[in-house]
DNA sequence: CCGGAATTAAAACGTATGTTTTATACATTC
DNA sequence: GAATGTATAAAACATACGTTTTAATTCCGG
């Protein structure tokens, strides 16, 4: 038996104090009651990306919203729902973080198959905002700037582990400020040769 | 039982066509034996980082080498042992981007620590090639900057997700070169505010 | 050779998992 | 108020896991 979750149907029954066949009855399957949870929470992050950019798309007119404006769309959502909350902040933004990556083949396709909704929406924000830019380019240096969100917001979970110097810049503004700088620069970069 | 690995010990005696006890035996436990695999996988990675910071160190003499020559040095042997490889490749790049996350404790731990120490080492570098940026600007850039390079790799993986127009980009020396162009310009942003 | 040490083989142990089952309580409706 | 559909309770099931144990087998220096 693989690890599917690394949580097990008699904790979640337990921490949620039901009984043990609730999650099967309900939702017949622990995979089911996974992509249940994960749509209950990457579909309104991601409908708020698209609200976001949204108004910054009309309050700039025709001329097109800047590319920071259109990068604080897509990193705010994830970035304030990483750090609100009383407590859970860690568990989602690990979840987060790992379901990019593999926690279970059909999660993570589910994940990113919202994922890519959003980034088509958005690409051709992007492009405007980077003129010359090809898109071929862009969609490299939209990988880049997803890593470096989820990996940030991955490792501001255990703060532990920082410096204990660094622990007071730890809060969404701030990171979502040195993220924005730190991509449009990337986003901007000439490219080379 | 948690899944401390997503592969079991009975996998990995099958695939190595030894007894199920082999492991046990030769390492006492299973968490051992992920520690060595580690251990044998991130060492040179780091040992040629740091090689390869002496190098350019040395060939750029008193001014110090340019920001560039600098990501090179910590970026290239990541990249170039994600692609090379006759097979192997997804594995160990899946690999080394989770365990950046949580695969177990003990070895997200020992994976950290390899890398602080390189990271220790190499700070001196880049705070020489941006001249201005205070440490904790620099602590946090260093954060985006992997999380560039390890999602990148980790998405590298499986080429069946991109777009068939992108794979012939899949390159090592392509993506290393995105990957210094994108953060060199993240790294020299302009602090606002 | 051969005898002790190192390794392998094969089975068993104990535990944790997702799921199913059987029976009971609860509610809602006619 | 009985009947019916829904949720809970508690136990059981089948499987997979890491590890241990007990024999057999191989290896190798004397």
């Amino acid at each position: 038996m693989r690890g599917i979750e690394a949580v097990s149907i008699r904790d979640i029954t337990k921490a949620a104090r039901v009984n043990l066949a609730a999650i099967n009855y309900h939702f017949g399957t622990k995979s089911a009651l996974a992509a249940e949870v994960f749509k209950h929470c990457i579909e309104p992050l991601n409908v708020r990306r698209l609200e976001l950019l949204d108004a910054v798309e009309k309050k700039a007119g025709d001329k097109g919203p800047r590319l920071e404006a259109v990068l604080e769309a897509m990193i705010r959502p994830a970035v304030e729902r990483g750090f609100d909350q009383e407590q859970g902040e860690e568990t989602f933004l690990r979840l987060m973080g790992r379901c990019l990556s593999e926690p279970n083949v059909e999660i993570e396709q589910l994940v990113r198959a919202h994922l890519e909704k959003v980034i088509r929406r958005f690409d051709a924000a992007f492009l405007r905002a980077l003129p010359g830019l090809e898109p071929e380019e862009l969609f490299w240096r939209m990988k880049f700037m997803f890593g470096a969100l989820h990996f940030s917001l991955l490792t501001c979970g255990k703060q532990a582990n920082l410096p204990p110097k660094l622990r007071k810049t730890l809060d969404a503004e701030g990171l979502l400020q040195r993220l924005v700088t730190f991509t449009a620069a990337g986003l901007q970069a000439s490219v080379l040769s």
